[in-house]
DNA sequence: ACAGATAATAAGG
DNA sequence: CTAATCCTTATTATCTGT
């Protein structure tokens, strides 16, 4: 049972039809062999393979008539999901061909004729027609499509053309529709409905049907259930070739609108571009994603919103062909005998015993041909950000087991260029994360959410090094001396971001600002002169004001706890930064652990020299010193610090009192990716409403597919 | 029961 | 000669506090 893996050629990609399939997994199995990425990669597929037998042992275990009797619950199931089927409306998927190999070979006409790919040797992009005939395809490493073919030309990619392209795309676009949404560079979803609508003539002005004859007009991109005899088949079918224009004659009846309207949209790209996009035809995002791929590059297939042509449809369709099923689940179906998506329904008493009810749901709405017909509208906007970097293997630890230099500096650049990106869009977030891909392959992520949202390159690495430095240490328990965690990839990521409105809240203090003539109030962001009491005066007022009018902030008391700490601060921890004053830490006494501020200590002990002069103290009255309202420690009145503090802190308490009640105990339970569907839709009397709410629930999630 | 946080997995371009 | 991306979203299981 070899499945398909990221060491085997990923044919059924447009363009690979008919290759030596064998010749091609040979050459890449030679050059993969003995790598640490091929190790790992045979390390996933055992495991995989582990998860299918163990699946197939529950499998053996249903009887006939447990299955039955789940087939009849889940017809149930089916009719509501048929009652659902909405065949109104017109979506039709746009894929541009080769996007990026098509830009390039574009501006660079000796690109035009040869096999060509844009990346790197280190890994592809995407290439173009010819050069996928040789099995060279996106996600392959350059110096392995190489081998593949050797006169291939691989060119770097160039994002902000493919962008700029992108736009003109959609620029196009927007004249037919306002219902698209774009999935990528090079996807998009429209509505054509009302165009259609709005283009469609009556019969008797029809150019094709003046006479009442309805001629059915059949095309390459007919489906092969609507295939049948008609006249106006040669004509539609050179139509079809040429790409451009309507290839149909016939303007009265929908179908042959929307064909028309595609053609010619796809011509007015060409037209914008000199690129050509392919496109599919149907009544749902999942039907016309599918469609889109039939008659790549530069064709359309339509798909009839006829119910028994769908179902004939996606019944022989092959089951890796649905967006959403990948080589897992395809290694799951297959092991059961499920290759079409007509198994799916055959199976599906099966499938609710081994799989999760989103799950059998997705499969059953798939084999119904049922998608969302809704694109566009909500949304828009990004969840997450996120920016990584692969490089030569580097020590995470030095010989002390603290943060290598080369990691810091990584992760330095790695905040700031979010840091960047973020405040392009006027994003920050509470939530980061940070990711490291060991020399093994093996991905490791760790994430914190705070009690504010932050942005700034400083407050992200923080943060970020915070995370790495616990994972260091989590990784380097019961490690010998002297061992070292070698990565090849480390990434930083910032998500849950807040409002606008919201963020830039109190504690997003920036330290940006500090080594500049101005340095900006964190509540009210006025720019102030970069002295230290005038300054802490201003944000003092600000922050008074800030709590007293925001109740909705969160971390109100948080804030307001060191404004109205009595004055106990305990002198014998003087220079104390977070990580030395959290219970239970093992602090790093280096203020360097601290990427950002050192000027902070700069300015601490200004505001000390300061305070001792000035009756004025900023923030509190006292030693420069703020409790923390959690392990009531003193700490360095840097508001950055402090907080990094105190949501360290508020994981600390959890973390401590979830160990001390796991010791009390023994903890069990086995973990269970595919849960069985016991409590799903196998359900009787009382708890169906229930289930009946979440079905509906995730229907709705379901439906969005795209 | 529910909601939030976390970590891993899966999938897509 | 080496070399196996980068970015985004969703789902799932588990654990936590309420
Ligand atoms: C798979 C993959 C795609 N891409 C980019 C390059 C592609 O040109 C672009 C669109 O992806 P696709 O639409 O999947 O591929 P394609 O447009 O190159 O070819 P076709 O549609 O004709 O089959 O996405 C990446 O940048 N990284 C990746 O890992
Ligand atoms: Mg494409």
């Amino acid at each position: 049972m070899t499945g398909p893996n990221s060491l085997t050629l990923n044919d059924g990609k447009a363009g690979m039809e008919g290759l030596d399939k064998e010749r091609i997994n040979k050459i890449i199995r030679e050059a993969s062999k003995g790598s640490k990425f091929f190790q790992h990669a045979e390390k996933k597929e055992k495991e995989l393979q582990c998860k299918v037998e163990k699946m197939l042992l529950e499998r053996k275990a249903l009887s006939d008539q447990v299955i039955k009797q789940s087939e009849v619950e889940l017809d149930a199931l089916v009719a509501r999901l048929e009652s659902t089927r909405d065949m109104s409306r017109d979506i039709v998927h746009v894929d541009m061909d080769a996007f990026y190999a098509a830009v390039e070979m574009r501006d660079n006409p000796a690109l035009k004729d040869v096999p060509m790919a844009v990346g790197g040797s280190s890994m592809l992009s995407t290439s173009n027609y010819l050069a996928r005939r040789y099995g060279v395809r996106a996600a392959m490493p350059g110096f392995i499509a190489k081998k593949l073919c050797p006169d291939l030309v691989i060119v770097p990619g160039n994002h902000d053309k493919y962008s700029a392209v992108s736009s003109q795309i959609m620029d196009v676009i927007s004249k037919y529709t306002t219902e698209f949404s774009a999935m990528s560079l090079d996807e998009v979803y429209c509505d054509m409905t009302e165009l259609v609508q709005n283009r469609t003539v009556p019969p008797e002005l029809c150019p094709e049907h003046g006479s009442p004859e309805t001629v059915e007009s059949a095309t390459r991109g007919r489906s092969p259930a609507s295939v049948q005899t008609d006249s106006g088949q040669s004509k539609s079918e050179s139509k079809n070739e040429s790409s451009h224009g309507s290839s149909i004659l016939c303007w009265c009846r929908r179908e042959n609108v929307v064909w028309n309207v595609v053609a010619e949209l796809r011509g007015d790209i060409e037209l914008a571009t000199q690129l050509t996009a392919s496109a599919g035809l149907s009544c749902n995002t999942f039907l016309a994603k599918v469609c889109s791929d039939l008659n790549k590059p530069n064709g359309q297939y339509l798909l009839s919103p006829d119910r028994e042509t769908v179902l004939d449809f996606v019944a022989q369709l092959d089951i890796k062909k649905v967006p959403g099923i990948g080589r897992v689940q395809q290694a799951y179906l297959s092991a059961l005998e499920i290759n079409k998506v007509s198994d799916l329904i055959a199976q599906r008493g099966v499938l609710a015993h081994l799989f999760t009810a989103g799950t059998v749901q997705f499969y059953l709405a798939t084999a119904l041909g049922l998608g969302s017909n809704q694109v566009s509208s909500e949304e828009g906007k990004c969840k997450s950000m996120s920016t990584e970097n692969t490089f030569t293997d580097m020590d995470v630890n030095d010989e002390n087991n603290k943060l290598s230099p080369e990691i810091k500096t990584m992760l330095s650049e790695l905040s700031a260029t979010l840091a960047n990106r973020l405040k392009a869009e006027n994003l920050a977030g509470e939530t980061i994360s940070i990711k490291l891909k060991l020399a093994t392959f093996e991905i490791l992520q760790r994430s914190r959410t705070q009690t504010h949202a932050i942005s700034s390159k400083e407050d992200i690495e923080l943060v970020a090094r915070d995370l790495l430095n616990l994972l260091l240490r989590e990784k380097l328990e019961g490690k010998p001396s002297g061992f070292r965690l070698t990565a090849r990839l480390l990434g930083v990521r910032v998500n849950k971001f807040v409002t606008s409105t919201k963020q830039s809240s109190l504690l997003s203090f920036t330290g940006t600002s500090c080594p500049s003539k101005t340095w900006n109030c964190p509540v009210c962001e006025a720019a102030l002169p970069a002295q230290i009491v005038p300054f802490n005066r201003h944000v003092d007022t600000c922050i008074d004001s800030h709590v007293t009018n925001q109740e909705t902030c969160r971390s109100g008391e948080l804030v307001k706890s060191p404004l109205l700490v009595e004055e106990t601060v305990s002198d014998k921890v003087e220079n104390d930064l977070v990580s030395q004053s959290c219970p239970g830490e093992a602090g790093d006494k280096e203020n360097a652990e601290f990427p950002g501020f050192d000027h902070f200590k700069d300015n601490e002990t200004e505001k000390r020299g300061q305070k001792r002069k000035s009756a004025e103290a900023p923030f509190n009255g006292e030693a420069g010193k703020w409790l923390c309202p959690v392990c009531n420690k003193a700490l360095t009145s840097n508001l950055a610090i402090f907080n990094l503090h105190i949501d360290r802190c508020l994981l600390q308490g959890r973390d401590s009192s979830a160990t001390r009640k796991e010791s009390g105990g023994p903890v069990g339970a086995a973990k269970k990716q595919r849960t069985s569907c016991d409590e799903t839709i196998t359900c009787t009397n009382e708890e169906s409403k229930e289930v009946a709410q979440r079905q509906s629930e995730s229907l709705l999630r379901y439906f969005k597919r795209a």
